[in-house]
DNA sequence: AGAATTGATAGGCATTGCCTATAGGACAAA
DNA sequence: TTTGTCCTATAGGCAATGCCTATCAATTCT
């Protein structure tokens, strides 16, 4: 049993003829003849009785019609609606988003999208890398917001370089550093550090740029947000690494850019390797790596 | 679009993979990528992500699946109703009969074929011969029992004999004939007869009689049904030619067999020829012609 | 690193659907 | 009755297509 064979069915049923029925599907009647009899052999019984030169559906096939009909009629519906889903920009996205970048870079760029696109249905996930990666290689996340490059080995991701913001040392007030116009981080090779705890990406980014300026941190505290960090160098516990956009106006703290070469932060948008995106989610990638983050510039360094 | 490709979509989505598809749906690995290709082809759009060695549905591949589900059952839905319809004796049964049958002759058959096929929908129509062959030619009569043979040319209708009865004289008690084991048509020459009205078959069946016996019947009376003409016949207004079937206990009223051969009504059930009957249909006519009708022998005759 | 598994591709073969030509009936008109 | 026309069925040829085997390229597991 095949589409143009319940195609055909329709047609004659219709048309009330074999020849007429081939008029109009641009078929010539044999074929019609053809295939109508093997649906008939296939089902084990007639549709149509063959009366003198006319036809008529018998009992059976006029049960059969309106089966075939709806059988038709929903193949078309299948059809356009993957149309319409693969054409729409619509539902949903998630989007996954690391801490160190959540708080500061996201909100805006989610709005704006929101206003464009009143159907998308996002869904954001903060985690940090290595679990996004994992929930990207579930399907449960689409595309992630995350520093780059990755140290995943392959090509099993693929990303697209969003922004490149500078780091700041994040010194008590009083400290002797605090008024310079940048430091590096071997001047502050003997001073207590808080850093974000392990599994943090940020962490990493930290450490390595240490251990780049020969740097081994006496690592006095751990947390997992900057704020509670930044309170801490405020107490004048210690100093402490900090992205650009985590710039925070503080009383009893001052940021300094540090000078080292390679003292920044690489963030980009990552995908799964060889997944196909929706149009919305195409579509918000597109946001992203569009909108020029200008705001990443700090407000209150120097 | 083909169901083949729905088939193998569904398969493909619910193993999780092209080859252990293959496996389940015993085609080779190759002919399902094909398919598969050609069907995204033609949707415009990707059903399956194919990342690395493994595979997930797309977002609209997930939006598709539960169609072509839906598609393939009703499929099933549509052919397993056809086998059932032309497999259960169910359904509607529409019999024709003629009035100078009907009465007689149907009743106990239609008893006893309700009781047999409690699911038939059995319906009567009681009309003159041409009138039931026009509804078997539209279709509104299934099966139509007539005196045969027709005479209509060609062999659009079919027909299979039922019973044959003989023909009665009826005849007015105080008849001078009324006491013979049998009479010739000839011998009643000169009566006045009451017939049927034209239009009636069995009126032709009887002319047709005193055709053979070479009478030209003066005709005084017509009606539609034989009780009215038999009540004629006790009022002594003249004499009348009776089926056995119709034959009645009437007080002054005697019945003698014609003794002319031929003076015979063969009865019938007659089909459309080319018409493909429903299994019920079917049913209806082997039980009409599998019954053999004794009650056909007069009950008060002699 | 090597073996095994997976999906994609290429080429050959058989099936099958469509076509034209024609047969065989049935109907209508002469 | 005969002829012409209109219908569906059949036969045969051709091209499209679905399925197969063999193989490749990539990835994952041992």
């Amino acid at each position: 049993m095949e589409f143009h064979q319940l195609r055909y069915f329709c047609a004659i049923a219709d048309s009330g003829g074999f020849s007429r029925a081939a008029r109009l599907t641009h078929v010539s009647q044999p074929s019609l003849s053809q295939q109508i009899h093997k649906l008939e052999e296939e089902l084990g019984a007639q549709l149509f009785d063959r009366i003198g030169r006319t036809i008529r559906l018998t009992e059976l096939g006029r049960a059969f019609l309106p089966r075939a009909r709806a059988l038709l009629f929903d193949l078309e519906a299948a059809r356009s609606a993957v149309v319409e889903g693969s054409t729409s920009i619509a539902g949903p996205v998630c989007v996954g988003v690391i801490p160190t970048i959540a708080p500061y870079f996201l909100p805006p760029l989610l709005a704006t999208f929101s206003r464009k696109y009143p159907q998308a249905r996002l869904t954001v996930v903060e985690e940090i890398t290595p679990l996004l990666l994992d929930r990207m290689r579930s399907g449960t996340v689409d595309v992630a917001v995350v520093a780059v490059p990755l140290q995943t080995r392959g090509h099993e991701f693929q990303s697209s370089p969003l922004i490149e913001e500078k780091l700041y040392a994040a010194l008590p007030r009083q400290h002797a550093l605090a008024k310079r116009r940048s430091v590096t981080l071997g001047e502050l090779h003997d001073e207590p550090f808080l850093l974000l705890r392990d599994g943090h990406c940020f962490r990493e980014t930290a450490v390595a740029a240490c251990k780049r300026a020969r740097v081994r941190p006496k690592i006095i505290f751990e947390s997992g947000q900057f704020s509670s960090i930044l309170s801490m160098v405020c107490a004048g516990l210690g100093v402490s690494i900090i992205p650009a956009m985590a710039l925070e106006k503080r009383p009893g703290c001052q940021f300094v850019p540090l000078a080292d070469s390679r003292a920044t932060r690489a963030i980009g948008a990552v995908t799964l390797h060889g997944r196909s995106l929706s149009r919305v989610q195409q579509a918000f990638l597109t946001h992203l790596t569009a909108t020029r983050i200008v705001s990443a510039s700090p407000h209150l360094a120097g």
